[in-house]
DNA sequence: ATTAAATATAGTAAAAGTTTTATATATAGG
DNA sequence: CCTATATATAAAACTTTTACTATATTTAAT
């Protein structure tokens, strides 16, 4: 029923979803939604070294995920297009899901691997 | 208005973006979408080396994204949960809207974002 | 029993991603 | 001009993936 999707769009998604594929990253596409921040926001609100921030914005604005306008010597972060939208909304639906015990997710394999590493 | 995500959420959706952040295991998700397959059947339907389809079914069996059930010398992999099954729909949602041109290629900057949203 | 088929597992080398520390750049304010 | 601030960039050490090749395991069939 659901259409198929194309090579070219695989390629491109596999790059996103692999970049979102990190914590730090997640967080801060979130923190993004609510409107545009600079590094030094985003650095503090996370408790993030200074490098580390930059350097993810650097590597999701090269995927298209954030883009930035400069204003002096701040630099205003924001969400680079709407498919990271959906993901979020993706991401926030099924969290409900899982609150709400209307899908049950068996985290435990996830959870025994963490402690295994 | 959106809810904020959990952490604990957030490590295990940045598993599961992570591992789903890969051409060949997107297409894989995507065909088990349509009922479960046989290991050679992902791998003729891909082109792909056994071993390595036996291997991104076993990381993703590892971060519960597959299951599978034997039968005799086949063992039949199917989509472990609904998150993928949610992502699946994302990803085929976002296709549509840069099909019909609704979204450009341009992956659909948001322009003007605090008046769009 | 022997063999063939389907799949898993192991080992390894190359590539990619991550973290940390250090340094550079650019702008604003005095 | 000089200094402080915000951010970017670079380099190195480290970790994780990925791809490939080879081998093992299990079941089925003869």
């Amino acid at each position: 029923m659901t259409k198929s999707i194309s090579t070219e769009f695989i390629q491109m998604a596999a790059r996103i979803l692999k970049t979102l594929g990190h914590p730090d990253r997640i967080k801060i596409v979130e923190f993004l939604e609510h409107g545009e921040k600079t590094v030094g926001q985003i650095q503090r609100e996370f408790n993030l070294l200074q490098p580390v921030t930059s350097q993810h914005l650097k590597v999701m604005y090269d995927r298209n995920i954030v883009t930035f306008r400069q204003e002096g010597t701040r630099y205003f972060y924001s969400l680079a297009n709407r498919f990271i939208l959906k993901i979020l909304d993706c991401m926030s639906e099924v969290q409900e899901k899982l609150d709400s015990g209307e899908w049950d997710f068996n985290f435990s394999k996830i959870e025994n691997q963490k402690e295994a590493i």
